[in-house]
DNA sequence: CAGTGGTCTAGACCACTCT
DNA sequence: GAGTGGTCTAGACCACTGT
């Protein structure tokens, strides 16, 4: 119970905090504000009680309030304001995250049988676009590496890297066949990558590509460039994804705070 | 100052925390850890000093420590075991999250002038696959959205979109026109959107779409399939955003801890 | 068992916002 | 000035991990 305009009123009436059961106290109360949030009883813009309040409300101090709010700010169902209180967001459903993941763990997630192919892996001179892109004077010598990633037994995607060749450090078949391309350039170079940049891209697949994925020549793909860069900013590798379009997609999806009981 | 196999050690030489400084003592400390970790002094895997004895040696109090690893944990630096210990992460250079947000936004905040033209806005009777989509009887009713959204005078992407039909609330071509489809639904609907599902894939351009988007039949698009929920799971939107694959691209970066000094 | 992180409490002071 | 969230303290008990 809260004083409001002078009335004893019952801010969020109804649930309480069960301080004996094995779900934390910070989360039950997450969970009874985001029911109240998708419900409706609670509406976009609206405010929350004071952390305060709520800590009186439910019986739990203004900390354990704090964790709660937290958790719900992190899933972007309330955003706090310092001075003036803690609103119910609008929900985000215009909005998307896709999150790409290694290729090996995302396959398994799924319930596939990932599998790597070592399609070349030589020292070549750096053409024009690839020095550009790893800061090195052109005809410079790089390590090419290009493997084809299976799930299943079927193609997925075709990825075509490039870092500084570095003569002192040797480099195993079985390490380029299945190690992610930051660890092969960690491996092999005395700089290590400490910083990434993706872009993804729709694009088309390439004779080439299109051979070694088993799709007909331009069929759409999913290009993800890859920029690798060093402590000191310095780029240390560069290349690309190439995901056939009719064998991968990326998925965002919102869920609800779950189990606990 | 701490015990380390008897002997007294500086655990994370060098560095103080600056009690006067603006810049709150558990930021300080977040970025005192991470400069060590993406330096090398501390490599993935290695175990950092306990709490209690981080709050000892940096002389604040353990829920100040633990605040400061939270942050990050959420930057995904580091990640914490009970019973064990808190761990420097693997940093995540071969995954990758990517944002897409609301297209007049995004444009926006690339410094583009965003624009959306109304290209169809009529009730239709729903197709196999709409029906399908939106848990409706075969020619049923529902509401067709088409936008064209273009940025600086350029298409860059097209938007067609199938709700409910609501024959009591009436549909402004204004809103139409500028809203996000989430909230055209939310406005001529009894049921509200609370839950979004985004599937994104490669694709090329169809007849139609391509002479909208002033890119040749066939050009290669991506192409973000979107499901619109009620709070009881049923579908209440449904369609696609079709993205030039040659003005659009999704990009994701990883920034240090910035500023605060 | 000792040591770790996970949670919680009951205070405190500050910066910010609104009236 | 009153009310809000942001930060901090110095304790406490618990669950979990290792030996």
């Amino acid at each position: 119970m809260i004083n409001v305009y002078g009335r004893q009123v019952q801010l969020l009436a109804g649930d309480k905090i069960d301080k004996n059961s094995f779900v934390p106290p910070y989360f039950q109360l997450a969970r009874i504000l985001e029911q109240k949030i998708l419900s409706g009883e609670l509406k976009a813009g609206d405010s929350l009680p004071s952390e305060t309040d709520l800590g009186k409300e439910y019986e739990i101090s203004r900390m354990t309030v704090r964790k709660c709010l937290s958790v719900l700010a992190e899933r972007g169902l309330v955003h706090a304001c310092q001075g003036r209180g803690t609103f119910v967001s609008r929900p985000a459903l215009d909005r998307a995250v896709f999150t790409l993941d290694e290729f090996h763990r995302e396959m398994q997630q799924r319930g596939l049988e990932p599998e790597a192919k070592l399609i070349a892996a030589r020292v070549l001179r750096a053409a024009p676009e690839v020095a550009a892109r790893l800061a090195l004077a052109e005809g410079g010598r790089v390590l090419h590496l290009c493997r084809l990633l299976l799930a299943g037994n079927v193609p997925i995607a075709l990825e075509r890297k490039y870092m500084r060749y570095n003569r002192g450090r040797p480099v195993l078949e079985n390490e380029l066949q299945y190690r992610a391309f930051s660890e092969v350039i960690a491996l092999h170079n005395e700089v290590l990558p400490v910083r990434s940049r993706m872009v993804l891209r729709a694009g088309t697949a390439a004779d080439g590509d299109a051979a070694l994925l088993q799709v007909p020549s331009g069929s759409p793909v999913l290009c993800v460039e890859q920029f690798l860069f060093a402590a000191d900013d310095s780029p240390v590798g560069w290349g690309f994804f190439v995901y056939r379009g009719d064998r991968y997609e990326l998925v965002s999806e919102v869920r609800p705070l779950t189990g606990g009981d």
